[in-house]
DNA sequence: CCTACTTGTTTTTTT
DNA sequence: AACAAGTAGG
């Protein structure tokens, strides 16, 4: 089982029992050192169910089995092939095969069994995705009668979760609140737990603060799940927040046999509540751990860990990435005028590389935000060059499926207020906004859901006419949809679209894409049948027997799951298409070549990253990218990008400065010189010979020409050399902070004429 | 009281 | 460009 590692991954795959934490550089075999070790188990007698494996994805965990099942071949029982949808995380729960699961789904399937120990909820819960967790703090914002724009809800959802993040109660929130503003956030934290709770539901947050409540207030439930799994590894470790650690801790704190794996330089999710110090929780936890540290990488060539090295050596230069591999092709940086020369580069890139056999699968393209996946998507189409977005909208995000998954929701809970109000009037059906409010101080008046009112007696005497024709119609789709629960789950969505009358609705109002819209709804209605596929499979008895696992129905799996799942397993990954993503979402992969584009200021580092961790963390996000590369990585910046409605100039990331004197060949997009180790013979930097020296006309009030701002006053000027900073004030308006040794800017004598009053 | 149109805001990252 | 909230007609 040890054969073909090295002495580390070797003494980390045999450590028998008893804590261990595996500090696992990019690249160095983490994977296959937590496949290997989980199969050691098990062919040393271990029951391969009372092994537990968390993972940070969905993916992660998928493809962690299918590794493990390769080395053990016949001892695990085989998985479904090409599961798709469902994927082989979710068979998992027989005898014969370990849990590999994430957190939340490892929380939210214990929960369901569980979770009516815990007042007020049922069996039958929901689970909260980020739009209904938004929709709620709108709700609660209204009722509050606080000002969204003060109040954005989106900032406030954050506050909340941050604050559940830190296992900090909506009590405790307000009495350590100092200022006004957080009193009120307080406040409305409060009040949303206490919607969540009356409307029997639990957001992403819940799934584990629930599981630690469940644990800590019924130590049975705990007993069972701690007999159970004789054996928990957390993957990941550097990115699990408290109630993770806490809820690891709590399954291992007696058998100690607990493995954690991670890397504090890839910790990326600090703003959720993640923290590398876990590390530190877990030493104090289990002194008598032992520490494994993998640093050999066998992933990337020798100028891609330079490139990784001395972005993390800023930072944590005592540890040193090494690797025995080939030297590879330099690592590029790309500079070039738009978004959409940046596409049509890469895609001339891609194009090349397909010329020369490389698969696409093994390229990917990577950014800070989604938003940038646009350009490129348009571009692919245009070059039929096959892609695949992962995570971005996701198919569940879509509005005509969630619609239906709200109808089906509302019909199978009466206190899924959030869902039951999304449909109220879709398709319309006369009920405006004055009605629905109407009905919203009914349903409070009598102390009752909306759901729960709906189905009541005196619910429409409030109503008249066409809003009351309305609510009637909408009460009794319901009812049809409720009758027959019985039915299979297929049936239930195919029925949902119908009695709904969607389809016609969707003609209606939205003629553009209709089409379209309603395809996505016949894929919803298959990815019904295949849930439906697996729990009528050899493999229900699997999952239906385990008590601890049970599924109480087809629906609520099929729920779970898509609140859960992200949409990368959804895609079938045979196909040869290249992956387009975040740097978050790539945490994990690797592929031969590794495009990251918009490596610029306020875009990574982005200008909004979080307080806490800062500018490191961004840092961190690169690093994290950069490492994904095994043979050739490529970084393109631009000198304009459209945000919005308006073209903005656009500077190269300073952690592209910080890199200049490695072997990076930096080159310009139109006619550029190609220059090795920097910026400062490229022709186009207008001031790069006498950038060193202060004599460069470029001081406080004197006159700039920007080659595509015009003309400019400078305000202040800071810094010397390469990374001399000015602010100018333009002529055309705007203020605008530049790098003098990368823009375009060249001194001129004041202009004699007036400025131009527009 | 409902619908269609106009206006303002929005994007950081994810389970 | 896409979506929610706000405003005027029916």
């Amino acid at each position: 089982m040890a054969e073909g590692l090295n002495p580390a991954q070797k003494s980390a795959v045999t450590h028998q029992t008893g804590p261990l934490a595996i500090i696992a550089g990019p690249g160095s075999g983490k994977t296959r050192v937590m496949t290997h070790r989980i199969a050691q188990l098990v062919s040393s007698g271990v029951s391969p169910a009372s092994i537990l494996a968390i993972t940070f994805t969905n993916k992660a965990a998928d493809e962690m089995l299918r590794r493990t099942q390769a080395l053990l071949g016949a001892a695990m029982s085989t998985v479904l092939p090409g599961s798709g949808f469902l994927g082989p995380s979710a068979l998992d729960l027989d005898d014969e095969t370990p849990v590999l699961r994430t957190f939340h789904s490892f929380c939210a399937r214990l929960l369901r069994r569980y979770i009516h120990r815990l007042e007020p909820y049922t069996s039958r819960f929901s689970i909260y995705d980020s739009a209904d967790q938004l929709q709620l703090i709108g709700e609660v914002l209204k009722s509050l009668q606080l000002d969204r724009t003060s109040f954005p809800p989106r900032a406030t959802l954050s506050k909340v979760s941050h604050w559940k993040n830190q296992m900090t109660g909506p009590e405790q929130a307000s009495e350590n609140s100092a200022t006004f503003r957080d009193r009120e956030l307080a406040r409305v934290y409060f009040r949303y737990q206490e919607l969540l709770e009356e409307r029997d539901a639990a957001d992403f947050d819940d799934l584990l603060l629930l599981l630690v409540r469940l644990f800590r207030e019924h130590p049975d439930v705990l007993e069972s799940m701690r007999s159970r799994f004789q054996f928990v590894l957390v993957d990941e470790f550097q990115d699990t927040n408290r109630p993770q650690y806490l809820i690891a801790k709590l399954l291992a704190d007696e058998h100690r046999n607990l493995c954690v794996t991670g890397d504090p330089d890839q910790s990326i999710y600090s703003w959720r509540g993640a923290s590398a110090d876990n590390f530190l929780r877990f030493k104090e936890d289990f002194p008598e751990h032992s520490i494994i540290t993998l640093d050999q990488n066998y992933r990337s060539t020798p100028q891609i860990l330079e490139v990784a090295s001395r972005l993390a050596g800023t930072e944590f230069g005592e540890r040193k990435l090494f690797t025995e591999n080939d030297a590879g092709p330099e690592v590029r940086v790309q500079q070039v005028r738009d978004e959409r020369k940046e596409a049509a580069w890469i895609a001339d890139c891609i194009e090349s590389w397909k010329a020369d056999a490389v698969s696409a699968s093994e390229i990917a393209v990577l950014y800070r935000v989604n938003a940038l996946s646009r350009t490129f998507e348009e571009e692919f189409v245009r070059r039929r060059i096959l892609y695949s977005v992962i995570g971005g909208m996701s198919f569940y995000e879509r509005k005509e499926v969630k619609d239906i998954l709200a109808y089906l929701r509302a019909a199978r809970s009466t206190k899924d207020d959030v869902a039951l109000l999304r449909i109220f009037n879709v398709p319309a059906r006369g009920i405006g906004k004055v009605s629905i409010e109407r009905f919203v101080d009914a349903a409070r008046d009598a102390r009752r859901t909306l759901g729960e009112h709906l189905r009541s007696d005196g619910a429409l005497d409030a109503l008249r006419g066409k809003a009351r024709k309305g609510v009637e119609q909408l009460r009794d789709v319901l009812a049809k949809l409720t009758q027959t629960s019985a039915n299979s789950l297929t049936e239930q969505v195919e029925l949902a679209i119908q009695a709904s009358g969607y389809l016609p609705h969707l003609e209606k109002s939205e003629p553009e894409s209709w089409q379209e819209r309603q395809r996505n709804l016949e894929e919803l209605v298959s990815a019904a049948s295949e849930t439906e596929e697996i729990l009528t499979s050899v493999y229900a008895s699997a999952i239906v027997d385990d008590p601890d696992f049970e599924v109480t129905d087809a629906l609520s799996l099929f729920l779970e799951r898509i609140a859960l799942i992200t949409d990368a397993e959804m895609k079938s990954s045979e196909e040869e298409q290249v992956s387009l993503m975040t740097l978050h979402s790539a945490k994990g992969l690797e592929y031969n070549k590794v495009i990251i584009i918009g490596v610029e200021e306020n875009l990574i580092p982005h200008s909004r990253h979080g307080e806490i961790e800062g500018i490191e963390e961004e840092r961190r996000l690169l690093y994290v990218g950069v490492t994904r590369a095994r043979e050739e990585l490529i970084m393109t910046h631009t000198s304009w990008r459209r945000r919005f409605h308006e073209r903005e100039p656009r500077l190269p990331s300073s952690f592209l400065t910080e890199l200049e004197g490695t072997s990076i060949a930096f080159e310009r997009a139109e006619g550029g010189g190609f220059s090795k180790g920097g910026w400062q013979q490229d022709p186009f930097s207008y001031n790069a010979e006498n950038s060193h020296d202060e004599e460069d006309g470029i001081h406080p009030g004197a006159w700039i020409r920007h080659e595509i701002l015009g003309k400019g006053v400078i305000l202040s000027a800071q810094g010397h050399g390469a990374s001399k900073r000015i602010s100018v004030r333009f002529e055309q308006g705007g203020e605008k902070q530049l790098v003098v040794a990368y823009a375009p800017v060249t001194p001129i004598s004041p202009p004699d004429e007036e400025w131009d009053s527009s």
